[in-house]
DNA sequence: AAGTCTGTATCGACTAGCGATACAGATATA
DNA sequence: TATATCTGTATCGCTAGTCGATACAGACTT
């Protein structure tokens, strides 16, 4: 049962029940911020009663936040049909976070340098337990794809730039990212396995990156290097993809891994 | 006085006044993505002090909900230093409203393709009253600029597809918009004046397009189309972009008019 | 025309959030 | 070394603000 990277089923993180108990975690912005979280699932414009349903509010209280976050816009109302969407206020968000970013400040020109030389699309993703975000992305040359990737995720036990980082914690942290995991496969070559997945982490521990081989795409290859902050904790990962049709794996990885662990320890240097 | 493109000083929606009359507008959603907004017009981490200066809540107000919005991963901590930053999860939210938005959708293909035909930067940006924020970029081939513009947003009065999206408007709703429009020019070239920026609009009617010469960059000049929606209302527009090291303003708008206005009409075919 | 969806609005009961106040750790003044 | 002033965190009682029930109008089905 493989499934698609396009929704959103990742690791959203909703409301914990512990938390209805901290005397300092208001409820209203928790309830507000699920029922905008609900669009994750979402395929289409979303009816105040599937809102209501998705984030277990009654229809009042679905209603009255609606309300108030379409005066605010981060909800609209779709113009054909009816239903509700995101607002065009989310993006506002967006810019912050990305502009405020200090690693993809420090990391923006080492990229673009990276992808001067390698000529293959570049990514900059941000570990986020058990996912990894993808920040940015610098195109190849002759790739049509569309540039707005940001914001989409993928796990971090079967990705390349995921296993980098990983290889950068201790077992007992890689074992429980694992173990978090929904390890459902992507392709029939994804490698799900816990003890596959903690061999590869070994094995990008000694080389420094790590290669993954049409885990998440058919006829993508790529390669991550981790890049590090404080006291060398992971912070996210460089990558860099290219197609089957042109590279074996190995080629691959001795053209490219020199070029990308060169970049990983520049953006490191830098603080 | 010119301002500069990058900080985020547009027309951020704050609550209103008349809202708090407003018996189904719910209050703390309000100061909860107030406290998130204060981050628009950040330079760097926020400490709580500054927060709750900023939001206008008391200390105690902003930490409790600093606390929720962190809880939630909305708001992270600086790694280095003191303070606050938004946090990787406005992201989720990002992907949602990208993903879900018709517009964006219909439009992805034919940009692509006007691309490769046009070999300049393409940009799709989205009406939004005052302003006209960017959802997506495909960067021409030569240019190695960051793709990542997500989000940022400028004013609609005096950009190339903000002009092109005044033309569908009503001549109150274009001196409407001109009249609470902050005019600040971003360049010596940027065209402020209500009865010129009119007298554009009127142009931009006859010809099915705007033009801008370095009204926003210097040395950069722009092509906006508008793309519609029900019944004619502009939802959005098209920009093609080019160097003044390489076209002079007729030589652009010659090559390029013909294919933007050809590529919106594709567009709008679509629905 | 009866039924079932939309989205919207009102109001009283009670809970959940605000503000005041306090504390501990780090960095900066004297 | 001491005093001051930042940082972020935590507690608790009063009351303002939110929830849920209930109701209504318009748009599609049947």
């Amino acid at each position: 049962m493989n499934r698609s990277i396009i929704s959103g089923e990742d690791g959203a993180r909703l409301l914990d029940e512990d938390q209805v108990e901290d005397p300092l975690f208001v409820q209203a912005i928790a309830r507000a911020l699920h029922v905008l979280s609900v669009f994750h699932k979402a395929e289409q414009p979303l009816s105040l009663t599937e809102i209501a349903e998705a984030s277990g509010t009654g229809r009042s209280a679905a209603q009255r936040v609606v309300h108030t976050l379409r005066a605010l816009g981060y909800i609209e109302r779709d113009e054909t049909g009816r239903g509700f969407l995101p607002g065009i206020r989310v993006l506002d968000h967006t810019v912050d976070y990305l502009r405020l970013n200090k690693l993809i400040e420090r990391a923006t020109p080492v990229l673009l340098d990276l992808r001067k030389n390698a000529r293959e699309r570049i990514d900059l993703s941000l570990f986020d337990d058990l996912r990894v975000v993808y920040a940015a992305r610098m195109q190849s040359k002759r790739e049509t794809f569309f540039a707005t990737l940001v914001g989409h995720s993928v796990p971090t036990f079967c990705t390349s730039g995921g296993r980098a980082i990983m290889a950068h914690l201790t077992d007992a942290q890689v074992d429980d990212i694992i173990a978090r995991s929904d390890r459902r496969p992507f392709t029939d070559k994804t490698i799900t396995a816990p003890d596959e997945v903690r061999a590869m982490v070994r094995e990008a521990r000694q080389n420094g990156y790590a290669l993954t081989v049409e885990e998440v795409l058919v006829g993508e290859v790529a390669l991550g290097v981790a890049v590090l902050g404080q006291g060398g904790r992971p912070l996210g990962a460089i990558h860099v993809a290219g197609s089957l049709s042109e590279w074996t794996p190995d080629a691959f990885r001795a053209r490219f891994a020199p070029l990308a662990v060169e970049a990983a320890n520049a953006i490191n240097r830098l603080r």
